[in-house]
DNA sequence: CAAATAAAATTGCATATACAAATTATGGGC
DNA sequence: GCCCATAATTTGTATATGCAATTTTATTTG
């Protein structure tokens, strides 16, 4: 069982070095400090990250969702069903194809209005524990990729 | 079913600038990436980094290993488990309390062997599409939480 | 108009993730 | 030596996630 010196450095290579290694851990810590926030709510963070997201667009097919989101179909199919089960969604054939319109519910703007000021404080927790540069970093990302999207 | 003003100004809020949306979304890209470089060798990328940290202790206990990768124990059991099914971990209790001592198999070895070039192409892709600069961030981030506990 | 084709959504399956509850194993106190 | 408090692990349950296969729906074509 011991390990060559070639071995060690690819180990250490990956361990010092492996992107995916750090968004999944970052991903994981962050995603509990809002998790925990919004628990008293009954909502996750990943699902307010959908309420908002069909919000943003105020009405949206789930492909479109789904590409904005960089977000598998049958996630999304599930996800959806959920929220519509909660009452803060609404999934509805559009008439137009077999692409399923889809918008918040008064019960999901409500729910978005009550979650607001502790998800701000999460926010806060998060943006302190990442630190500035790449909290700015993040966000300014998000207005690459997500935004650029949302904003119909 | 018209949001106000209010409203909208909280969604927009939450959608240019929430941290959580941005790693959930990042992680999902990320990860895709590593994975579908990683399936023909018929392992994921979280398992991969599990393999890796306990690569680089040489041999941790459970505790220990959640703690570094902050992840619940529950999580870590089950990951545990179906690399052990799969040949790749060892884990034994270590004698000294009801702790368990975890190993990386020689099996395990010749994964990582095997993975390394095609981890070391997904991690090029990777960084191109976050850019230098996030992905600077994200080694550096790691220098200070993982690294600090992975260096025995 | 009906059959074929194409596109979208859902379902089956497997892993990842975490909280809560149950279990197990340790180590100490009597 | 046995029981209890305690710490660690596992199991139950639920959501998140994605791939493959299936089903459903729309459009095109004969």
């Amino acid at each position: 069982m011991k390990p060559t010196a070639e071995f060690q450095k690819m180990v250490n290579s990956i361990a010092a070095n492996c992107l995916s290694v750090r968004l999944r851990l970052m991903n994981r810590m962050v995603g509990a400090i809002y998790d925990e926030a919004l628990r008293i709510h009954g909502i996750k963070a990943s699902q307010l990250n959908i309420l908002v997201a069909v919000s943003a667009f105020g009405r949206v097919n789930s492909r479109q969702l789904c590409q904005v989101l960089h977000m598998d179909p049958s996630t999304l199919s599930r996800a959806a069903g959920r929220l519509k089960k909660s009452g803060w969604l609404q999934v509805q054939p559009s008439g137009e194809g077999k692409i399923l319109k889809i918008e918040v519910t008064r019960e999901g703007v409500k729910k978005i209005e009550q979650v607001y000021p502790d998800w701000k404080k999460a926010q806060a927790r998060a943006a302190e524990i990442l630190g500035p540069s790449m909290s700015e970093m993040l966000v300014a990302s998000g207005n690459k990729h997500l935004l650029g999207g949302m904003t119909r």
